[in-house]
RNA sequence: GCGGUAGUGGUGAAGUGGUUAACACACUGGUUUGUGGAUCCAGCAUGCGAGGGUUCGAUCCCCUUCUACCGCCCCA
């Protein structure tokens, strides 16, 4: 241990045996129900142009300003890991030409995948994370924003996860955004003295981030400002209106939360946030974010189109996963674990697993010459129904013994039929069980 | 980027300025030599995150550093 040692970097995590059981899980179940709902894998570089992240996110935000990892690469290209999802599937969408005449519209697409920021790790969050996340372009279809939504509640759903809610704003459009926005300046400029210094801030860089302040006197005031709903255009108003229309048919619960706001510029109208109300995670409440946007595919050289997304942390929906019990996954037990005595043995059992493999069960043997007993001490480990012993007299007969492991019982094997008898001895022992 | 707490074996941990660093779990071996989950027995940290310093002597005191965790900012 004097030797130098390394440790992973900083904010990240190795992740194996029963810890990976649950992200296999999680992602399986996110593409099978993707799938369903007509979204297509994409797979994007993990890191692009420094300036396709900082120009989506908006110069001044904290992401850009202090968070990216970024570096120089050989060729003196300024590059980041990217920092979130939806920036590099923008750009593969316009690079590819997706918006072409070829492609279904809306594109609906998926993601999943490690991201980065370079910031202190804490509660539920490193340095590389990871997100499972959607983007669908070209409909602005209030019925678009609802499939959204539902999907992502029905994903959370299919792992068991409780205590959701989905909190639900709009941020209008474009002039009921700016109008919003001067209105709050004007509401909240008489107050800033009373502010907290954080919100003094806010109030130059984003006001509206003023609005979900965590200080309780700031909270105060917010209450008596005016709401994005009375400065929304007749359009906007009719969009959201549909949204909750339709979320109401399809039995999704949510709550509006006109002090939801999202971060950066892109967004308009529907945004929305999955979170839980579990209050033992206070620090990893939301799970899941997102909203509509227009700009973007313009921002990056494509035509006029619309988007609407969501990205999700998964160590975040593990955490809550986790707290509420809902991961009680397991190594699935082995079919038969092979026990040899003494090395003449070991061609033939080695010949045997490869075979029973092959027949496409699940086997192993010991590879570190122990004892029988040993031996027999993994097999239950492992959790093996079937123990199969060779030792010399098998060589010699060509025949096993196979040992059920839950009834004790034995029965013997011809090698040379194995194939027609394995199934008829496994199902004689499991019969005997069942007496 | 700022503030706070912590760092002992595979794991959970006790511990003290001074001979062999508790205990438990796990693991390995054994309990008459080719058969499991119980019991019992035995083994298992030349080292207490790393690097310096104080001291006759430090795992225990000081400094630096790394990492983890908590809070702020922000966010997944």
């Amino acid at each position: 241990m004097a030797k130098a040692t390394f440790q992973k970097p900083k904010g990240t995590a190795d992740l194996y045996g029963q810890n990976v059981l649950a992200w296999q899980k999680i992602e399986q179940q996110a593409r099978l129900i993707f799938s369903r709902y007509g979204y297509g894998e994409i797979r994007t570089p993990i890191f692009e142009s420094f300036d396709l992240f900082s120009r989506s996110a908006g110069d001044t935000s904290d992401v850009v300003t202090k968070e990216m990892y970024d570096f120089f690469d050989k060729g003196d290209r300024h590059m980041a890991l990217r920092p979130e999802g939806t920036a590099g599937v923008v750009r593969a969408f316009v690079e590819n030409k997706l918006f072409g005449p070829e492609h279904e519209k809306p594109y609906k697409t998926f993601y999943m995948g490690p991201m980065f920021r370079y910031e202190r790790p804490q509660a539920g969050r490193f340095r590389q994370f990871h997100q499972i996340g959607v983007e669908a372009f070209g409909s602005t279809e209030p019925s678009l924003d609802a499939e959204v939504i539902t999907m992502v509640v029905k994903f959370l759903d299919s792992l068991g996860l409780k205590d959701l809610k989905v909190a639900l704003n709009t941020l209008g459009d474009q002039e009921s955004r700016a109008a919003y926005r001067q209105a709050l300046i004007d509401y909240l400029k008489p107050h800033e003295a009373e502010l907290s210094k954080d919100s003094q801030v806010r109030l130059e860089k984003n006001p509206l981030r003023v609005l979900d302040s965590k200080d309780k006197n700031d909270q105060v005031i917010v209450q008596g400002a005016p709401t994005i709903f009375d400065y929304l255009s007749e359009e906007s108003k009719a969009h959201f209106e549909a949204v909750k229309g339709f979320l109401n048919d399809l039995g999704i619960q949510y709550e509006i939360d006109p002090a939801m706001v999202r971060g950066l510029d892109y967004y308009n109208n529907t945004i929305f946030e999955v979170m839980t109300t579990d209050p033992d995670l206070k620090g990893a409440a939301t799970i899941a974010g997102g909203g509509r946007y227009s700009g973007l595919v313009e921002e990056f050289g494509g035509p006029e189109t619309p988007g609407i997304g969501f990205g999700l942390g998964v160590e975040r929906l593990i955490a809550l996963l986790t707290a509420q019990n809902q991961l009680n996954l397991k190594a699935s037990g082995l079919d038969f674990y092979l026990a040899h005595i003494g090395d003449a043995s070991q061609a033939l059992t080695l010949e045997l697993a490869t075979k029973l493999r092959d027949l496409g069960f699940s086997a192993d043997l010991d590879f570190a010459g122990r004892s029988v007993k040993a031996q027999f001490k993994t097999a239950n480990r492992r959790q093996a129904r079937f123990v199969i012993t060779i030792g010399d007299e098998e060589v010699a007969t060509k025949q096993v013994k196979v040992k059920d492991m839950v009834t004790g019982k034995q029965a013997a094997m011809d090698l040379s039929k194995m194939d027609e008898q394995i199934e008829d001895v496994m199902a004689e022992l499991v019969a005997e069980e069942a007496e």
